[in-house]
DNA sequence: CTCCAGGACAAGC
DNA sequence: GCTTGTCATGGA
């Protein structure tokens, strides 16, 4: 695992994830759940917004009105639905666990452990649908589910923020640059180990 | 025009 | 329990 770790690593150098313009880990969280399902190219647009307007922050988000909230982040998609889930995010006062945010409406595996590892530095492997396509694709795991995916990558990785936080980013460059393209196996840097003849 | 993007939740069976 | 529908903009 760690070699194609290191394959992806020297093919296209680092991700440094997460972008992030305010250095601050609020906009790192928004940033989470505002990117379910949707291009990050759009999330931008979203946090350029709360940004010009001076409401990315957790108090801000309390306190400003959901239409309002909704109608800044319009361009993440899922307006509505995500304004109810920064607005139930900021709702929580508790300890932040990977177990507490999984309580909280709107936040599941994937975005919870993305605001670990990304906003808290905490060792959770992200587990997106990329990284269940491509390597159930190369053989190498037998199910899909989430905590099962996560369990063989962080059993099989060193324990190390920054080889989770390079990892995960990388798998999304691949899939992004050679997912959708057919035939896959030329140009991918993971060609020789791709036993099937259809794309990643 | 269709398809999908760094998901999560609820409803239906 | 597992499968399907819903949410929605913007770019290819």
């Amino acid at each position: 695992m760690i070699e194609i770790y290191q394959i992806l690593l020297n093919h296209f150098g680092k991700q440094k994830w997460w972008p992030c313009r305010t250095g601050d880990r609020f906009e790192i969280i928004v940033g989470a759940i505002l990117t379910q399902n949707t291009n990050w190219k759009n999330v931008d647009k979203a946090l350029d917004n709360l940004i010009k307007n001076k409401m990315l922050s957790k108090n801000k988000i309390k306190k400003i009105p959901i239409s309002r909230l909704s109608a800044l982040i319009k361009p993440a998609g899922y307006y509505n639905q995500k304004a109810k889930k920064l607005k139930a995010f900021v709702k929580y006062n508790g300890k932040i666990t990977r177990a507490s945010l999984l309580s909280i409406w709107g936040i599941g595996y994937e975005t919870a452990d993305s605001i670990m590892l990304y906003a808290y530095n905490k060792p959770y492997f992200v587990v997106d649908a990329y990284t269940k396509r491509i390597f159930s694709r190369l053989g190498l795991i037998k199910t899909q589910d989430y905590e099962y995916v996560r369990n063989y990558f962080e059993s099989k990785l060193p324990k190390s923020i920054s080889v989770y936080k390079e990892f995960h980013a990388l798998i999304v460059e691949l899939a992004k640059r050679h997912c959708k393209k057919e035939p896959l196996c030329r140009e991918c840097p993971l060609a020789g180990r791709c036993r099937h003849a259809k794309r990643l």
